[in-house]
DNA sequence: CGGATTTTGTTCTCCCGTTCACAAACTCCT
DNA sequence: AGGAGTTTGTGAACGGGAGAACAAAATCCG
């Protein structure tokens, strides 16, 4: 279910360009995924295809935003100003797809009173208050990792029941709450590995030319 | 393979704490996975534990270090320095992971010139000199979502076998070029849709606590 | 020195996701 | 209207990862 978002990225663009219909094949195409993957994904949300026709894109658009709950949209709370969070706050494409920056949290006396695209900055302990007032169940961490922890255990007190981690740590929450990570480090180290791979097996066939060396180390 | 980074983490904050031994447990705990996994993982590697006492925490970190490749330092292009692009380019962390940032491209002239982190914008035109100059392996897409395939093709063009990309699209490249994506929105998308779910739950079974609707909820 | 204890490395089983393949359903053209 | 062509929805086979479980190996302790 983790692929819904990736269709109706590609429903999107489809309407953009203006095609009214399109088969599994082509949107499996502009997602990125197989095809029989992308009718499967799909017919568990109902049947929404036509049979020698192919998928209403925008009728198939608006049945995914509905599952994925977009219909309404999410208020966020961002805690941590710094460099990445600041970006975030300041990120125009978060509007657009159903979520809203309702609060922005920071601990730092030099951040606090700041605004970041309209958003006031306010101090970490006004987290329960603002998340009561906005109805806020969706938080962000952008903070350093040691104290990544103690943020997320006062979003969960204060009601949150998802957060996004930036963090590079491990944080542990009750049962009933979601924790996603993002972790650029680790994309990075993954990328550096299949590199290493690449260089070596280079350097232990250095008859064969570059295409056979993708095949041996596509995962 | 995915994991090794999240255990070199572990480790490394292990060895911060000061402990020199640690069972796959206590690894497993700390890295949020489950032990036979981990020992399964590690196993990979070959056998660097001893039974009855654990890992060497040390000695192991150099060993996964050494796998992933971290021993070399990787220089990394930036293209696009935009808000999230500015980020990462004064992103501290980056350096301490075995990562440096050789390289920034844009092609707006008001951000070509300018500085981040002692590193000077150039001309995306400039891509393929700097890649040869710095023997650049690694890009990373932060340009807005509809130039990312033409930036990824020019990274392609250029040398560049390694590509992170967090422009919402999906960029497709020749195989022997590893594409990675980091997507904001997707992951805030899976958590409203468990949002969602959770809330529709407590409507249908308005008589369950909380605790139970987690058990439902829970992947 | 030998048994009790701890913990690794590995085997085995199970389960879930992926993919193939095909019948059913729909359109289009003659 | 009917056959040819397309495309969906899904049953079935496949593959691989995850976890339980256990034997082998090392330490500890009397
Ligand atoms: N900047 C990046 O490009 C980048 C990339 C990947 C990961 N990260 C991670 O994201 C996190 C933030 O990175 P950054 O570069 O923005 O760091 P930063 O130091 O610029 O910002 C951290 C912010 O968190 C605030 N903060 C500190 N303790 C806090 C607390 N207890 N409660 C609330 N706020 C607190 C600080 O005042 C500061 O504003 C770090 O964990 C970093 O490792 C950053
Ligand atoms: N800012 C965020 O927090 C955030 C979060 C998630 C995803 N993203 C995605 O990351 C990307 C960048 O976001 P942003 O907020 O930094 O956008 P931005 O508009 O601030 O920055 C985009 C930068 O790319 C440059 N650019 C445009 N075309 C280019 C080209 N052909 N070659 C090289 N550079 C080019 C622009 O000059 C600009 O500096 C977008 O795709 C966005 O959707 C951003």
């Amino acid at each position: 279910m983790a692929r819904l978002p990736v269709y109706l990225r590609a429903l999107t663009l489809l309407i953009e360009r203006g095609v009214a219909t399109a088969s599994s094949e082509d949107l499996a195409v502009a997602a990125g995924v197989n095809s029989a993957k992308l009718r499967k994904d799909l017919s568990y949300l109902g049947s929404y295809g036509t049979r020698g026709v192919g998928y209403d894109v925008e009728y198939l658009r608006y049945q995914i935003a509905r599952e994925i709950g977009l219909t309404q949209d999410w208020p966020v709370a961002i805690v941590g100003l710094g460099n990445l969070g600041q970006a975030l706050a300041n990120y125009a494409g978060f509007g657009t797809r159903g979520f809203r920056v309702a609060a922005l949290l920071d601990v730092d006396p030099d951040r606090i009173g700041r605004d970041f695209g309209g958003v006031v900055v306010r101090h970490l302990d006004e987290l329960a208050d603002l998340v009561d007032e906005h109805d806020i169940s969706i938080g962000v961490v952008t903070t350093p990792g040691p104290v990544a922890q103690q943020v997320a255990d006062r979003l969960v007190g204060s009601g949150v029941t998802s957060i996004l981690n930036f963090a590079p740590a491990v944080i542990t929450v009750p049962s009933g709450v979601d924790v996603r990570k993002v972790d650029l480090s680790i994309e990075l180290q993954i990328l550096a590995y299949h590199e290493q791979r690449k260089s070596m097996a280079g350097a232990l066939h250095p008859g064969l030319d570059i295409d056979v060396v993708a095949q041996v180390v596509a995962p």
